[in-house]
DNA sequence: TTTTTTATGATACGATTGTACCATAAAAAA
DNA sequence: TTTTTTATGGTACAATCGTATCATAAAAAA
């Protein structure tokens, strides 16, 4: 087996172990040694494709970006063509709730990790801010659609909005983590918000 | 100095330290002996009046939820009397925004603990609940205070507003702390919402 | 076939951690 | 004054951690 081996597969391997460690135990809890049990390898082995538990720890949040993008790209590539705004606006919602396992693991390290970055400075805290830029970017766009086809008031401003939007959306995923709210609680008021969003065609001032 | 010391004093000496190493390594980083340092007492000192790692974490725990209420009651007290409920409103935004130093650093321990809360049993994931609801309680009272006066539409649902209210401060409170909004961003995100809600008067349907 | 490179195992080392134990100074109680 | 209790320091211990080192099986290259 030694010689020309995936590197790109066994990484990925060891990563899928190191998710699985963190969710289970929590971020702060995973070592090397826990991570090389998990995916029933030897130590040496999660060094030999991770360097150090830094290098691990990076590629960690890399593949849990990576991951989050997939599972929105997947989710509205599953949408009917042309969809409306507001019927993204509540797959992008739906996708961002932790309401399935794999959801809620995400939701759990990647906090973790917005935590970790704020005191740790091997974590670039950059990420948790291109990141949410880019979701926000995205709402923005999908507001200025809407505000183009009548379903939102053309007066509407997209910018503000999609601030308002990406902070509910996160707001409302992590109440739902933590227990605070349910699943249902959370998808009415975000229904009840969109509602009104919809309905204030002529604004406010 | 011996027998006869405040132990209370003692206490909130220790936690005071614990806070200060927390906000500053993270909270994943406390150490028995880092605490003790910070604080200038021996680490069987801090064994002494915490007794085990985790009777500390609890205590530093329950301190952060009562800086934080306190917090909140200097705050509010500090409003002219009989405030309006949009002015209520700000206040409680503006007490739970990370701006100052000490805003900043209960947000961080706060959402730290909630993550470790959620691996690890010997934190009270109660908490979690518990303190969000009060506070959700607390706003839903404030809205129908709003809607009695007439600043708000006696139709407007104060249950589900307030659970949006809730999760919109916490989701730009976030924003704020991992530094994808500025204070001021996010300031005119709420009140621009506040606005719609007080417009809002003949609700959608 | 011999040599080199790759991938992996085993293990040792120094540092750090939570916990437990022993000693003792100081104050209160007798 | 003697005795007991409280508060604190010092330290030892076993466990765990990240890292580094040595050895080697296996495959590719020569």
């Amino acid at each position: 087996m030694p010689r020309t081996v995936d590197h790109e597969e066994r990484r990925s391997m060891i990563l899928k172990a190191f998710m699985a460690v963190a969710a289970r135990e929590g971020l702060h809890a995973v070592s090397l040694r826990a991570v090389a049990a998990e995916a029933g390898i030897s130590l040496r082995s999660v060094q030999y494709y991770f360097d150090t538990k830094a290098g691990l720890m990076q590629a960690g949040l890399a593949a849990l970006e990576k991951l989050s993008n997939e599972r929105v790209r997947t989710r509205l590539e599953a949408l009917e063509p042309s969809p409306s705004a507001r019927t993204t606006l509540q797959a992008l919602f739906a996708v961002a709730l932790p309401t399935d396992r794999e959801s809620r693991r995400f939701h759990l390290l990647w906090t973790s990790y917005a935590m970790l970055a704020m005191t740790d400075p091997e974590i670039s805290d950059r990420t948790f801010v291109d990141s949410p830029n880019r979701l926000q970017e995205r709402i923005a766009f999908i507001l200025e659609e809407g505000k183009s086809s009548g379903e939102f008031d053309g007066a509407l401003n997209g910018e503000l909005e999609a601030t308002i939007l990406i902070s509910l959306i996160h707001g409302l995923g992590t109440a739902v983590l933590v227990g605070q709210q349910t699943s249902e609680s959370a998808t009415s008021s975000f229904e009840h918000y969109l509602d009104r969003l919809a309905g204030a065609k002529s604004g406010n001032g």
